[in-house]
DNA sequence: AACTAGCACTCTGTACAATCGAGTGCTACC
DNA sequence: GGTAGCACTCGATTGTACAGAGTGCTAGTT
């Protein structure tokens, strides 16, 4: 633990850092709030700072940047949490009580509005297959080998699963498969859809089972979309081009961003650093997110990604009220 | 127009310069297939391409540049058509063997591999709301007070449309205009949906003809996807990294994108480079653009952007033949 | 008349030295 | 324990020299 002075530099080291982008020396320190104390001072403390692994110096007589350790400890002991307010405030009224019918176009537009609140790159995953009961269940022939079996759930999303027909299932029988289908699923929940008994018809059960069978398993389309706003920003972050390159690879693996935002809410974090992320291409990176409800159950997950100095306490504020409503909305419809 | 002298220098000096994106010089030209004159004689042909605009010198001494006219005249006449051969081609066949039922996911991967093809960004427009007849019209209750219209297209998409109720039509009354509805639509094309007449309950009008307005108008959710593929190359076309923010500043705001590549088809053109694109921050790029059919209509547009230096016979080629055979596939289903 | 060899000239990029300045570590002092 | 002062370090900047690539022009050749 450190002391009261040594945090006081530290976070004085971090916020300027985070707002020039430059290694910070001693003499800005001591001038800045809640330091008290001489640069010759200050100086000896970065230097145990430095021993203790919170800073380091890019070179002999440069300034001091945080480490991947200094912005833990800034984000975990150090940063006074901020409030939304003025203009992004505003933004956020506004964009919350627009009306959004569609959840995809909504789940689109906040990210955008994250990432204009934060001048980062955001991600926002989409609500993972949810408690939803099927409130609608149909087959509807495409052609004379294939049909389309839509389901609607009662939280307004519609999927849709090609199923093959197997030759001489016509139309009307095609409606008695998706009627008896019908009967036997609707009204259950998305995750846990019974056995569809069989109809005495050969063929029929074959294409209901069919259904049935996509019903049970996850939808086919989507696995869990992932919505990336402001990615042009990433190129704002840095000046290595390569980092950029790196960067926005990642980024263009959907399931790899998926997967990496769920880890680290498992892991019980909202801000991960670095190689706390577990990727060596964000190794200058740090993710900030946050988990949003739908009836009070985890749905989904938004986040903003930018380089390690980036603002913490307004990345925070900003994925948690964003979060926060969109929760409320996502309940309420 | 160019004596051919001029023309297989010009082309020579393209064809360097998109390989090492250095100026190019006398020398290397004049050692390039089909020049047979000297360095000396190859440099006064250069000055007067120079004046002509076809070239331009970064400085005086550096090499030669094609300018944004000697690209286009490069397109036009000077280049050999190229044909995907060998790993490529075998990447294109073996991607449309796969089964691709639910066309999203198609034409996002279809994105991906055109840019693996050409190692450069690539887009794709989602077909337009097509020529495609109605299979089925529902409308499903999600509240008291919101429905949702869900209608499926004979070409395997499904729209849906949030519908307002007003107060007290309950769920066996929405059935009834469901089938209504159904009744007085299903059959008919996209583009050309009959008025729906009264049913003679004032109520359930006043849904039905919400519903038939929603069915008359474009689909919301997403006027016209778009699909980014490979973004991350952006970085490594330029080494300014302005260039790349801006770039992918424009690729993020989908509308521009789309009517950007509709632009271009409309004036005729496959290939806009630089200022032709009417994008100031376009102005080191080029756009390779072709139309896909679906049942023999113009349907979406598939394209690759990157640097006004880019492999445009190799690029021409990619596009091609993935609109060819991306049109095939989405006409037989 | 067309082409080419040769050469003087121009300009960039790199290497190297000198200088500047921000910042440090240390020591002596309060 | 805290601080003022100072020698020192190292990146950034500037200036200079120089090599290399490439040009434009001229004079000579075919």
């Amino acid at each position: 633990m450190l002391d009261e002075r040594k945090a006081a530099i530290l976070r004085a080291v971090v916020e300027e850092y985070i707002e020039t982008a430059q290694p910070v020396g001693s003499a800005h320190v001591a001038q800045a709030d809640g330091v008290e104390v001489s640069s010759a001072t200050v100086r000896n403390e970065m230097a145990v700072l430095e021993n203790d692994g919170f800073l380091r110096q890019p070179h002999t007589s440069a300034g001091r940047v945080p480490t991947e350790k200094g912005y833990r400890f800034f984000v975990d002991h150090l940063s006074r949490p901020a409030r939304l307010a003025g203009r992004p405030a505003e933004e956020v009224r506004s964009f919350f009580a627009q009306a959004h019918l569609e959840v995809e176009q909504m789940l689109s537009d906040t990210s955008r509005l994250l990432s204009d609140l934060t001048n980062l790159t955001s991600v926002v995953v989409a609500p993972g297959p949810a408690e939803a009961r099927l409130l609608s269940v149909q087959l509807v022939g495409l052609s004379t080998t294939a049909a389309l079996l839509v389901v609607v759930l009662s939280d307004g999303t519609v999927e849709k699963h090609a199923i093959d027909l197997p030759g001489g299932v016509g139309p009307e029988r095609l409606g008695a498969a998706s009627a008896h289908l019908a009967a036997h699923t609707v009204g259950s929940l998305r995750t846990a859809v019974r056995p569809v008994p069989d109809t005495g018809d050969a063929a029929l059960d074959g294409v209901v089972s069919r259904a049935a069978a996509a019903l049970a398993g996850p939808p086919p389309s989507d696995p869990e979309q992932l919505y990336v706003g402001g990615a042009a920003r990433m190129a704002q972050a840095f000046d290595a081009i390569e980092t950029v390159r790196e960067v926005l690879g990642i980024l263009e693996q959907q399931f790899v961003v998926v997967s990496l935002l769920r880890d680290v809410l498992d892991r019980g974090l909202h801000v991960a650093i670095g190689t706390e992320t577990g990727m060596a291409p964000l190794a200058e990176c740090a993710l900030v997110v946050a988990p949003y409800d739908v009836e009070g159950e985890r749905a989904g997950t938004i986040g903003v990604l930018g380089p390690a100095r980036m603002n913490y306490p307004q990345a925070l504020a900003a994925v948690a009220v964003v979060s926060h409503r969109l929760s409320d909305r996502l309940t309420e419809g």
